[in-house]
DNA sequence: ACGGGTAAGTTATACGTAACACCATCGAGG
DNA sequence: CCTCGATGGTGTTACGTATAACTTACCCGT
């Protein structure tokens, strides 16, 4: 309606009918339909945020931040997969709701991304993409937006290593992840220039209960006990201080333990965990705002990486003596 | 398309020439246009969910059990508000990008939701209501769907009181929201009828500092100390035994601590949370298939009410002598 | 005074789908 | 043999919006 063009086309209609319209529209509740806009336009102003979980605190911050300035600038956010996993869903038609306008996919959700775009039916084929915690350069990504998450993992060995540590094992979550990929990669390349440091590895999966577990098997392995644990998540390095304490040892004094994330439970348990924060929030921002520029034809720096840092807490100590 | 139309029309079309439509659509990868469809059918198989932040865990994991029975009826979700806040959106179109075709809103985000409704543009009005942990009855809903926190209330004290505690502070969120007016009845109504137990209040945020804070009030307040701590989440209760422990006491040999949700934090912290379990899944997928049901035309039960169960762990125990 | 140019207003069309009405064909029964 | 019914296929229309194209009115300059 000329409501809508009086907002643009100053010069195409008067101040009076713009007004007139206006109260009218307004009298009668007149709401513009959605439908017949994205029809008429062929573009919806929606994005699709796929990802693992909501339930995990991290992907809840990105889809925030993703939101936010999704909302700034006129755009929606839906999310994918549905909970139910990744399998077709019943209505082919049901995957994504909502036509969309770009895709925005963490890289821990490769299997979700894979299949929506295998599925004719979600439509994301062609669509501007852009990867989240991805080796830069993934095929068929606009952008990507990464952490960086080989310096956070040198500035937590760093820490250790200055407050003394040799024996340093990785609790390294089991996920086919790239972002995981690079922990494990700058955690040996960190302790593999340390003289006398030692550094082991104990795959787990992404939970207390695997880092609980994970954490006992390398507190209880044959050998020299490693005086620090560095964990790929929170929920792991949770596990892992209460390995510690149920082996009758104690955190930090003779077993330091670090995490990534920055979750809320970093704060909640005790001691509160010394861990990397990571900007979650940023992330999704910044990945919205590649996706926004990349619809605009402006091209995004192909690559950003955001910086990451320590928060040094109550995990972390010196060793004991010996 | 006829492709559409063989789908139910089976009388309507043969078998040959569906087949060989269905493969040319393979062929050309068609795909239907939503915002068509959703123009013609005058719906759109979205239903918004209104609640105030998914980075608390109940909240995302009732968004899991909405998608979830949603994806199983091809239907889409989509989430209000954008973080932003309450605050109109930039652009008057913004607030929901998608149509509707119902709604399904937490109490706790009341506020968000007057705001869609007086906002024309959100294109609420009038749509169906499914109100989430509110007040059965609210008007104009077409259902609730209720956890029974006054039965949950009444667990935590009587198990407390089993234990021998009598001195017991209610570690409130003073939040203006039906579900914890709910747990201050309760639990006045749990204490009142107990010969000799006192129950006193303290009111918080929600959130693990706040709680530390209230706790350590409590705690620290004229007169016998409390033994019992009952707190409205486990974010408070975390800070309680924060607080606990910060004040030389221990959890819960001095204090016994209890909480609400059963967040993935509660099994982080140690030890473990006493606390009620809230099948906030279940709330989600519930109100999804109340809202279905007013959909479909079929009256759902107005008032659902789902019961609750205390999860006792590592931080109730009785209270020392004295 | 007349024409050209600009500002304002009006009309027509297309977007892609679903539903309905209409048409063609064929078989069976009167 | 003709008609009626059933079955399959085709054509048309409307959903509500945005915009281009067209029309009208007015002002100003020559």
């Amino acid at each position: 309606m000329s409501l809508v063009l009086g907002d643009k086309w100053r010069g195409r209609v008067s101040q009076r009918t713009a007004q007139a319209v206006r109260s009218a529209a307004a009298e009668l509740g007149y709401r513009p339909n959605l439908a017949a806009r994205n029809l008429r336009l062929g573009r919806t102003r929606t994005a699709l945020l796929v990802v693992p979980a909501l339930t995990n605190d991290y992907f809840a911050r990105v889809y925030t931040g993703a939101a936010r300035v999704a909302a700034r600038n006129g755009f929606g956010v839906v999310l994918y997969p549905s909970p139910e996993g990744v399998g077709p869903a019943p209505d082919p038609f049901s995957s994504a709701r909502a036509a969309l306008d770009g895709v925005i996919a963490s890289s821990m959700a490769v299997e979700a991304l894979d299949a929506i775009s295998g599925d004719p039916a979600a439509g994301t084929a062609g669509l501007p993409l852009v990867m989240l915690d991805s080796e830069p350069g993934a095929a068929g990504a606009a952008a990507t937006v990464n952490l960086d998450l080989a310096d956070g993992m040198r500035q937590v060995v760093d820490h250790l290593v200055a407050l003394g540590h040799r024996r340093i094992t990785h609790i390294a979550a089991a996920v086919d992840s790239w972002t995981f990929q690079v922990r494990r990669d700058a955690f040996d390349a960190a302790v593999r220039g340390l003289s006398g440091a030692v550094g082991g590895r104990e795959p787990a999966g992404l939970s207390v209960e695997q880092g609980l577990q994970a954490a006992r098997r390398a507190l209880t392995a044959p050998g020299p006990r490693p005086t620090a644990l560095v964990c790929d998540d929170d929920l792991l390095a949770a596990g892992a201080c209460k390995a510690v304490r149920r082996l009758g040892l104690r955190v930090p004094e003779d077993v330091s333990v670090t995490g990534f994330d920055d979750l809320a439970l970093a704060t909640a348990v005790e001691p509160e965990l010394t861990t990397v924060r990571l900007p979650a929030d940023e992330v999704g921002a910044r990945g919205m705002a590649a996706l926004l520029a990349a619809l605009d034809g402006h091209a995004p720096e192909p690559a950003d990486v955001l910086p990451v840092h320590l928060t040094i807490r109550g995990t972390t100590t010196a060793p004991a003596e010996g």
